[in-house]
DNA sequence: GACAATAATGTAACCGGTTACATCGATACA
DNA sequence: TGTATCGATGTAACCGGTTACATTATTGTC
């Protein structure tokens, strides 16, 4: 492997007017900028990202948290993360976390350890051991999707409140009035906000607010469907299930159908996120639409924002969100009473 | 930030001491080793991980390049790389292609650059420039999932042909003899080798293997979606499809649906790779099952047997299959002629 | 033609670890 | 007591770039 002295030596230059060539072409006379990119091309020559990291105390990676990479709406955050590091000459740290908190810290020790510039969190929680986080400094973090109460860090997420509050008042508009709904993790915001906002819908409505109508999921198909099975063996059944995300949606719908009920005619589902498969599922599903690419995007230049201007104030993002209707829901056949 | 000399002045020791007691502890005297490992704890000392790779040659970093990290099967693969390399200490550097070609190769400049130790190529490219690619001499690359016909390098895949004759042996077993195929790219080694099997089946079984049979897709939703649609036109509607991914097959069941058509009832659909939809979809899916990531952890187990023991001879895995049968395929009601 | 200003290039320190080699003290043995 | 051996520690070179500062060449102005 060749380096910058053989590529002086060969050129007849300092190691200086080599490095300058190649990160200041304009500084050096065309004549000299000629022998030494003869010489680099001559000698096969690639600067040392290493040595060059090293030196100038930038690693250009992002580290990003995920609990899960498998999870579909993740996977499209990750790939929009993915772009936009890319265009601006990022490399992009994929930390599965599994949700456990140990192996945040862990990876955050990253950015700490100097192998990864800032980091993007896709999960409510603080990575950063407490005595990093200096108040009033800028963490080099951005939170997305599911965001800290009091992130010290920019944040990206959607109005959740708002959007659970839209697809329950859809389902109410259809004549519903017992509705459950299959819950992420418990102790997640992102849960809170969502329902703080069905419940929102429900008592604007005049219906009666329920917390045994909760059923408990982790954003799995596989425990989608182990909340319908619950759910099913309630004295009553409801009429619509508001499901946090579209694959616990998927499979409540598989359950259901296996009890030998119909969806939407017995009981209407609906989702969140809008994946893709989300359209394609049977029946298509009811659901609140996310820009997950943009969640990606926007936060690796948020994050790449601040680590290049470090001055660049913390902003709290909004996204927008949409009420996607299709055939998972329909009106309440029967009233209750 | 500290460093090791501001440690070594804090312990009253030398820098090489500091060093020695981090990483070899048992050549340094007790009373030495607390006295420095107070001070590292004093200084809030943590090595600078960019130093160390600088100075070791050693990123710990492997690259993993893949066409799409939004396709649910990559997703897992990548799942599974991701928890082998972090049991070994690598970090995963994320390198989404997009299938472009220029922008493997770009990323595999990283390894010459140094920004990682290793790549694992999740598609049939040589993202090496050719010179780079000494015959003889192994490449700090692994190819996993859809592999090189002449790979320079450690692989690991199924056996995809046995696995589609299989597969396509279900579908001529209930009775199907007008067998469509919805494929993925043609040019991909994948896409040869599963057709090859699907008509090793056909001519075992007497049945006139015809190309028009063979519908284009990508391996997305959308294009099985599409096809159906292309197949539905067809003067003579077949009795099954093969699809050559889940995806495609929900998405052609989502059509087929759509056409008034019942799956399996009016046509048998098969998928392949057993996503984790597979079983949620309506009907559940017969497919082929392929260990998602066991395929990531063992390529990232190979590729860092290559670094940490160059002399690791290459070597080509193959991993098993196993057909998975589901209510999407059912016994043949006609007969066409 | 002399001198200042500017452009082009060279020299060498530096980043923060690792490690070969040198040094020193203690113990063992003749 | 002298010397060989060994363990513990220190010194300093080194990895491969970047860049402040020094030096030299070139151009412009009076």
């Amino acid at each position: 492997m060749s380096n910058i002295r053989k590529v002086a030596e060969l050129a007849g230059v300092s190691v200086a007017t080599v490095s300058r060539t190649l990160k200041s072409p304009d500084i050096v006379s065309p004549a000299t900028r000629d022998k030494v990119l003869k010489a680099v091309e001559a000698a096969g020559y690639r600067p040392n990202r290493m040595a060059v990291q090293f030196r100038s105390r930038r690693t250009h990676n992002l580290a990003v948290l995920v609990p899960t990479v498998a999870n579909t709406f993740f996977a499209r955050v990750i790939s929009g993360i993915e772009q936009a590091a890319q265009q601006r000459g990022y490399g992009v740290l994929l930390c599965n976390t599994q949700g456990r908190e140990e192996v945040e810290t862990q990876y955050a020790g990253m950015v700490a350890a100097r192998q990864a510039d800032g980091v993007i969190q896709l999960r409510a929680f603080n990575p950063f051991p407490g005595d990093a986080v200096t108040p009033g400094q800028a963490l080099p973090m951005v939170n997305a999707c599911e965001v800290l109460d009091e992130a010290p860090c920019s944040t990206i997420q959607l109005d959740n409140r708002a959007a659970a509050r839209e697809l329950t008042e859809h389902l109410i508009s259809l004549g519903h009035r017992h509705i459950t709904m299959i819950q992420g993790p418990r102790r997640s915001p992102l849960t809170r906000e969502r329902v703080a906002g069905y419940r929102d819908a429900l008592e604007a409505a005049g219906i009666r607010f329920d917390a045994s109508m909760l059923y408990g999921g982790d954003f799995t198909l596989a425990s989608g469907y182990r909340a319908a099975g619950e759910l099913l063996a309630a004295p009553v059944l409801p009429t619509a299930i508001f499901c946090e995300n579209d694959e616990m949606a998927i499979g409540a719908i598989r359950r259901i159908r296996e009890a030998g009920l119909l969806v939407p005619d017995d009981i209407s589902i609906a989702g969140f996120d809008d994946i893709a498969f989300a359209s394609f599922s049977e029946p298509p599903l009811t659901t609140i639409a996310q820009p997950a690419d943009t969640f990606g995007r926007r936060a690796a230049d948020m994050l790449i924002d601040l680590l290049e201007y470090p001055a660049t104030p913390v902003r709290h993002e909004t996204l927008p969100h949409r009420l996607v209707v299709r055939d998972s829901t329909a009106p309440c056949a029967w009233r209750p009473e």
